[in-house]
This record gives structure tokens, C-alpha cells and sequence, in this order.
DNA sequence: GTCTATATTGTGATAGAC
DNA sequence: GTCTATCACAATATAGAC
């Protein structure tokens, strides 16, 4: 049995307690009390709570930006597309902490802002690209401006469905449900899809309710 | 020329702090400082920095529920719709504090969450209701599980638009455009327009660009 | 009503022994 | 690597004079 190592609990601790109180909430002391830990020991593996909110945002990047990675060209499916919708949701599940109090997060670790405003451009031209498939096919039937607006209303939704989502339980924050975000995101493409898709679309959206 | 009276200069200071650089980064010495008053006469007024939060939330929901008052049966235009979702932002973008900083406000002053909730519901029941005019008058076409996808979606949408709109000029939080909200919503109804309907619909929503 | 202290508390962070 | 002790500081809030 392999033993964790300190400074990966302290990560792993924080981000749990940064996902069920919200970052602002959780203290270097509540942090280290939580791992029965003094607090001296957090502050010998990480010289700062920002620098532990800075190294779980660049677990989050590589995640994300490893995701998005959509190929241009490619044909994709209606099945490829659940199932890219369906990682999406889960890290941005994993790292909820960071959507949920988003403005505030970027307002305090100012180095942070540039980098999340490229993710979520990586975010609308994945989508674009999706949809860009779809329309080559023919399943996707859209103009441009209706496309503009399609993709930034996924961006949208894909950043704060889970915030949406918590303020319904905002009791119990520890339980996410990704599948009704992607149930959603569905349905706002489902209206431009091709009559003929349009049926297989709704089913599908059904298995993540 | 009438005097404003300090209590109300330290709500209204108040809110446009909040507003610009968010609840959380706000201290009442920030607002006395700002008001040239000492930090002691702010708490002759309020008896603590929650009270103020509290009031200017009770001023929000005021104008809220009386917004949300929408007739179960009347025949609503499609101009109607785009009045009433542009008061809609205007009173968020008013009020943008409380959407920018959600969850956080919302877990620390948990008197004001069922208050929310409550006003989400309102939303959501006058955007059916509005959708339900629609299509008794033959504009909307749309089934019942897409209807109540709209509408949570709507929802989500005017929720979020603000907060989601600062993300991309965080750096001066002042400036607000409740108009490309409003145009996002209306483009959620449109794919669901009867053919007739939508040209007018498309045309009406690049007004508020 | 308004001011000038000042008390209080919580939080981030460091020093130095083990 | 880990602990105990402690500092520094900022923010909320109060007391009492004017």
C-alpha cells in the first residue's frame, strides 16, 4: 500500500473543502484541521493558500485544455458529441469550486484571469467546431448568427450549469449531477438539428436525466 | 435641493461598490472612506455589514416581484416580451452584485437563499407563462419537454448573463450592457418561432446589440 | 448624528524546536 | 517533515466624547 504524500493530501483535501463550502469559506487552519495536520506543516509545502488554489487551477487547465483539443476537420458523431459533453461536465464538476465563485476567484488571484478567459475561448471554438461537423454533414441546419449565438450560449451554460445547479441544493454541495447539464446543453442544439436527427438527439439527451 | 440622508447615501454607496469590485472584496471602512464619514457613523445606521446587504436585497426583490407579475391569460406581443426581458436586465444588471457573487452571498447570509429561490421560481413561472401565450396564440411552437428545457434554460440565462458578461471585461466592472443579454434570450425562442414569426423576432433582437 | 478611539476576532503567515 | 507558538494585520463592531 502506497502512502500519499503530504502535499498531494493538502491538494486533494483543499480541493473537497473548496468544492463543499467554496472557496472563500475554507481557511489555511480549516484545511489542516481537516488532515489533523498543524498548520505549519500546510504553510512548509505550500507558502501561501493562493499557491495551493494556483496549483489545483493548472490541474484544472491541463484537463481542460487536453479536452478541448477537438480536431477541426473531423467528421463527429451525435454519440462523440455526448460523450465530449460528458467529460466536460465531469471536470468541470471536479473543479466546481472554481465556477461557483468565479468572479470572486478571479478577482483575488489576478494571474488566473487570463488564463481562464483562453480556456473558455478554447471552449466556444470547440464548440464551433462540433458544430461546424454537423453542418458539413448536414445534421446541423444554421446560419451564422444563429451559430455565434448557439456557441455562446453553450459557453454559457457550460460554465454556469453547475453554479446554477448547486443554488437548488445549496444545502447539501457535495452532491453533482453532470448528466442534467449535458441534457441541457443537448437541447440547445437539438432545435437546429435536421428533422431527421432531431428524434435520435432527444433520446439520446434522455440517458443523462 | 433636498439633502440625501446619510442612510441612504450609505446604500446607495454600498451598492455601486458592491457592484464594482464585488460583495466580498467590500469592507465598511471602504464605504465609510468613500463616503468621507467615519466607519462609527456607518454603524449608527446599520448595525452590521449584513443589514445593509439584507436592505439592498429587500430593494431587489421588490422590484423583482413586481416585475415578475405577469397576467396568467393575456395575449402577449412579441415586442412585450422584448420590453419585459429588457427591465428584467436592467434590474439584475441594478443589482448584478448579488448574481456576480452568487453562492458566496447566498452561504453567508442564508436568510436571503429561500428569498432567492423563491424570486427563481417567480422567473421561471413568468417565462412559461409567457411561452404559454405564445403558443395559445399560435407564434411558439414546442412540446412540453422542450418547453420546460426552455424555460429553465431562460432562467439559467438571466441569471448568469451578467456575471458571465464581467468575465470578459473584469477590469472595469463598471460598464454594463443588459442589451446582449436580452438578445441572447430572445435567440433561445426563436429556433421554436412558428417560420412566420421569426424574421420579425430576428430582426427585433438585433436591436438591443 | 457624527466623530475618535479601541476592543475583538479570525486569518494568513513565520520562527524555531523536535 | 512536522509541531507549537506566535506575529501581523485587516475587518467587524462597540464605547463614549462632542
Amino acid at each position: 500500500m502506497k502512502k500519499i504524500k503530504t502535499r498531494d493530501r493538502i491538494l486533494q483535501t483543499s480541493l473537497a473543502l473548496f468544492n463543499s463550502v467554496g472557496e472563500p469559506n475554507v481557511t489555511t487552519l480549516l484545511i489542516s484541521d481537516e488532515m489533523d495536520i498543524s498548520p505549519g506543516n500546510l504553510y512548509y509545502h505550500f507558502k501561501s493558500k493562493g499557491d495551493i488554489v494556483e496549483e489545483l487551477f493548472d490541474q484544472y487547465e491541463l484537463d481542460m485544455l487536453d479536452l478541448l483539443t477537438v480536431p477541426e476537420d473531423a467528421d463527429i458523431s451525435l454519440d462523440q458529441q455526448g460523450f465530449f459533453l460528458h467529460l466536460l461536465f465531469e471536470t468541470v464538476a471536479r473543479y466546481r469550486f472554481l465556477y461557483q465563485d468565479l468572479v470572486n476567484v478571479l478577482s483575488r488571484y489576478d494571474q488566473l484571469r487570463v488564463r481562464f478567459k483562453r480556456i473558455q475561448k478554447k471552449k466556444t471554438s470547440a464548440f464551433r467546431a462540433i458544430c461546424e461537423s454537423f453542418r458539413r454533414q448536414g445534421t446541423l441546419i444554421i446560419d451564422q448568427e444563429e451559430l455565434d449565438s448557439l456557441c455562446e450560449q453553450l459557453t454559457l451554460t457550460a460554465c454556469y450549469w453547475s453554479a446554477f445547479d448547486t443554488l437548488s441544493h445549496l444545502d447539501d454541495r457535495e452532491s453533482v449531477d453532470p448528466g442534467r447539464g449535458v441534457y441541457h446543453m443537448m437541447h440547445l442544439v437539438i432545435p437546429y438539428l435536421a428533422p431527421a436527427d432531431r428524434e435520435e438527439a432527444r433520446l439520446m439527451s434522455r440517458d443523462y436525466l
